[in-house]
RNA sequence: GCGAAAGUGGCGGAACUGGUAGACGCCCUGGACUUAGGAUCCAGUGCUUUAUGCGUGGGGGUUCAAAUCCCCCCUUUCGCACCA
């Protein structure tokens, strides 16, 4: 028997052709079907794609494809999150320009996309630094100003040496910078900030909308980066006030412990600690402590090993109730930038503060106790944080500490000496970047006006592509005159443009909302296509995510909303999010340092995309990381061939078919009532575990188990009308389940089954729960618990029945025919298990 | 330390509401066809002392019945980590 072989090369390509030319995938924006939006994290176009792209755009597409077979309208958009750092780096590297390095990039790899046969409708393409993009995020920005929501501050920033420029607390890892590892510094610098933490409360709110379709580690990450706490702001009085200051403030979330405040901490940083030390005898010894902990680099000062330092400034503050003197010491674990940057210190009730006090002699009075008498505290060995009741506080001993926290804060409140405080940990998110290839903030610097925002008309400001990048790798735009160079939109004077551009995450954060009107030059979004599509049914991406990108998008949505540019009931950008795992190679990550790297490409090259789709998705469920290999590749490239056989060796009595098309009445024999039964079952599972479930590895088994069913029959199958008509209609279902999978040999083979129109746009099989009802069913034999056989019963044979016939068995009369008959427990179609002694 | 997730054959992994543990695939073994086989097909494949035996990280418990529910413990991975 001579038969054409599987050549997954020419059929790719042909098919790819093929939907390219019809226009397959592009979705209208009107429809009667629902909606559904699929979407994948867009990548940055580094050049090429890596197995973790590959595995990434697979799951949208079999999810993409399936939804679509399965009746709903679906939009599936790729575009390009093409500013960024890299491209400068490279454009030095290679003496091009990043714009040029960029476009080069995206053209091959839309070009692997396309060789994938991912269904994107590439009519809403989009890259981030073309002007018909980021034209919008400058309107943006000059809304969020605004309304204060944009503003610009002069603070410390985490400033990256490596990349010449700020980073937001999101992006410094560890102490080091995200993107290239190198530790940050410390640096003042005035700078563009965007108010998430005006949000902050609806970003962990809303966390509960996304409980059930998020990952929890996801939600629980988010919840710890927002970080809120309730507690109160208490006001110390300065002993002796010093130069325009007469007080400190301390957050606590220990109102209760108040009494127990025995000295106060401030960070070294704090603007009143110079002062406080001014003319003191010790100045010199701690201003030089002051210098030492600025000078540590983040990771020393923060790694969890540092010893706690500090030093008394020699000054006193008051006890906002007992009126009594509480020295104020500078301690290296307390941070600048949360709260007020100083702390009441309770040693008895906190474990850093008892530590400080035990370091220092510093007393430890005992506020709270379980059984309301007050202890020695000179025998501890910790603090003891846990509530109780209080002690040696005055008219509140005896109160409960949960109570007392009330008690207090109110007291402090009638007294003006505090006030209940919410407090975040969140902070403001800085945008300024001091790089080129970014999208330019649309404000200038007026000597008249001051700062002045562009004028909306004005807009888009053009990041100019005639510059030359420096060797030395900062930002030429502040050297480039025909750039910075402007005149003020509010006086017509002289001024100077800003030529810090806005963080790539900026674009990030609205490119989904984008694809729904991506061609738009009048407005950012069509309103009626947002309300339509929004929000994305289910987003796809790697955890690396899980702060950062996914926070900011969030509190954009939340913004633009509240802009007015987002429907006002748009609360969350993702309904759903999976977050897939690794591809490894030999337990490790694929990288190009260890030189342990499998190439897409190649392996399309030697085995065709569908297999290397197919594997992706077998080797492991979505959220998993799996191992790249060899016999695992070849298993997958394995199972396509064992389908193509199996068409071509009986194409001969294949009749053009759809899924699930054979009827009962063609179930002529025993074996054609099975197949037909599994044929049903499989498009149940397989719809199930693509549409709603997302577990493909297990939507592949039960198609193999199809496959591998089929070849049993086909031995056995006679010529009768009836039999063919089974075994055409599971092939047909094979075909078509398999499709979102592997298109391309699904197409192919549909073709050749005699249909003449895409197998993309048909319809998913419509199972019949009773063609999966049997005769007889398996029915399990327990004794005790213990397995000592099965036996056949007929289907819905009710629980006498089943009994009597358990007990008619063999197996169950041997292992009880010693004992006493106590119970018969029977679960119809599943067990009858026999209890005795 | 805090938080989250996960521990199932030689391996990747199934088992959806407690009801035949190990689907599907890989590896391996034997056979068939072959000049040949790294192609293909067929069969076997949890462990062992082959038993009324053992078995889902370990130990208890609930139940007629537990990978699944409850309690205690161990290990691994990830995230956060002096946030007052």
């Amino acid at each position: 028997m001579t038969q054409e072989r599987y050549n997954p090369q020419e059929i790719e390509i042909k098919w790819q052709k093929r939907w390219a030319e019809s226009k397959a995938f592009a979705c209208s924006n009107t429809s009667d079907k629902p909606k559904y939006y699929v979407l994948e994290m867009f990548p940055y176009p580094s050049g090429n794609l890596h197995m973790g792209h590959v595995r990434n755009y697979s799951i949208g597409d079999v999810l993409a494809r399936a939804k679509r077979m399965q009746g709903f309208n679906v939009l599936h958009p790729i575009g390009w999150d093409a500013f960024g750092l890299p491209a400068e780096n490279a454009a030095i590297k290679h003496n091009t320009h990043p714009a040029d390095w960029t476009y080069a990039n995206i053209d091959n790899m839309r070009a692997q996309m396309k060789r994938l046969g991912f269904s994107y409708d590439w009519d809403r393409e989009t890259a981030t630094c073309r002007p018909e993009y980021y034209r919008w995020e400058q309107l943006f920005f000059l809304k969020l100003l605004e309304k204060g929501l944009a503003y610009r501050k002069k603070s410390a920033q985490n400033w990256c040496p490596s990349c010449h420029t700020v980073l937001a607390n999101e992006q410094v890892i560890d102490g080091k910078c995200w993107r290239c590892d190198t530790p940050v510094e410390q640096k003042d610098l005035e700078q563009w900030f965007l108010r998430i933490t005006a949000y902050a409360d609806e970003l962990l709110k809303d966390l509960d909308l996304l409980k059930g379709g998020w990952p929890d580690r996801v939600l629980a990450m988010q919840h710890n980066w927002i970080g809120r706490s309730e507690g109160a702001e208490v006001r110390f009085d300065l002993e002796k006030p010093v130069d325009g200051a007469d007080h400190i403030d301390v957050f606590t979330t220990r109102p209760d412990t108040l009494f127990g405040a025995s000295f106060i901490v401030m960070a070294p940083e704090h603007p009143l600690a110079a002062r406080l030390i001014k003319g003191s005898p010790d100045e010199a010894s701690i201003t030089a402590f002051i210098d030492h902990v600025r000078n540590m680099d983040r990771i020393e000062r923060q790694s969890d090993t540092l010893e706690k330092e500090g030093v008394f400034t020699g000054a006193y503050a008051l006890h906002p109730l007992t009126g009594r003197r509480v020295p104020i010491w500078l301690g290296n674990f307390v941070i600048s930038t949360y709260g007020t940057g100083a702390v009441m210190s309770v040693a008895a009730h906190d474990q850093r503060d008892f530590d400080f006090a035990r370091k220092y002699h510093l007393p430890i009075i005992q506020v709270i106790s379980p059984d309301g008498k007050a202890h020695n505290t000179d025998e501890w060995t910790e603090a003891h944080a846990e509530p109780g009741v209080l002690v040696n506080s005055g008219e509140y001993d005896g109160t409960p500490s949960l109570k007392a926290k009330e008690l207090i804060t109110e007291k402090l409140e009638s007294l003006g000496k505090g006030k209940k405080k919410t407090q975040f940990r969140l902070r403001d998110w800085n945008i300024s970047r001091q790089r080129y290839w970014g999208a330019p903030i649309p404000v200038v610097y007026c000597e008249k006006c001051g700062v002045v925002p562009e004028k909306p008309e004005n807009l888009p400001i053009l990041l100019p592509l005639h510059v030359k990048t420096e060797p030395d790798g900062k930002s030429p735009l502040p050297k480039t005159e025909s750039f910075y160079k402007c005149t003020c939109p509010k006086c017509g004077g002289p001024a100077r443009r800003e030529t810090d551009t806005m963080d790539t995450f900026v674009e990030s954060s609205w490119y989904f909302a984008r694809y729904t009107s991506a061609r738009n030059d009048k407005a950012a979004f069509d309103m009626d296509a947002l309300r339509y599509w929004l929000p994305v049914d289910q987003y796809i991406g790697g955890v690396e995510h899980a702060i950062l990108h996914l926070l900011y998008s969030r509190f954009f949505t939340k913004a633009l909303r509240d802009l007015g540019f987002y429907p006002e009931n748009l609360d969350e950008p993702f309904r759903r999010l999976l977050t897939q795992g690794m591809v490894l190679l030999d337990g490790s990550k694929m990288s190009k340092s260890k030189g342990n790297i499998v190439n897409p490409t190649e392996m399309i090259d030697r085995y065709g995309a569908d297999t290397v789709r197919l594997f992706c998705l077998f080797a492991a469920p979505p959220e998993r990381d799996f191992d790249w290999t060899e016999s695992g590749i070849e298993g997958a490239s394995r199972f396509l061939q064992r389908i193509w056989r199996l068409f071509h060796e009986n194409r001969s009595i294949l009749k053009t078919a759809r899924g699930c098309s054979s009827t009962a009445e063609d179930c002529v024999t025993p074996e054609a009532r099975d197949l037909r039964g599994r044929e049903h079952a499989t498009v149940k599972k397989a719809g199930e575990d693509m549409g709603l479930r997302n577990q493909f590895n297990t939507a592949i088994s039960a198609i193999m188990e199809l496959v591998n069913a089929m070849y049993t029959y086909r031995d056995k199958m006679g010529d009768s009308e009836g039999e063919r008509n089974v075994f055409s209609s599971a092939m047909a279902t094979v075909i078509t389940t398999l499709s979102p999978i592997t298109p391309h040999i699904c197409e192919e083979l549909w073709e050749r089954l005699g249909h003449t129109s895409h197998l993309a746009g048909d319809p998913w099989p419509t199972y019949d729960e009773k063609a999966m009802v049997k005769d007889t069913q398996t029915i399990a034999l327990q004794v005790n618990g213990k397995l000592r056989g099965t036996m056949e019963a007929p289907t819905g044979a009710d629980k006498k029945t089943l009994e009597d016939l358990a007990l008619a068995t063999e197996q169950i009369r041997r292992f009880t025919k010693d004992l006493t008959i106590r119970k018969v427990i029977v679960v119809p179609g599943k067990i009858v298990n026999v209890v005795a002694k």
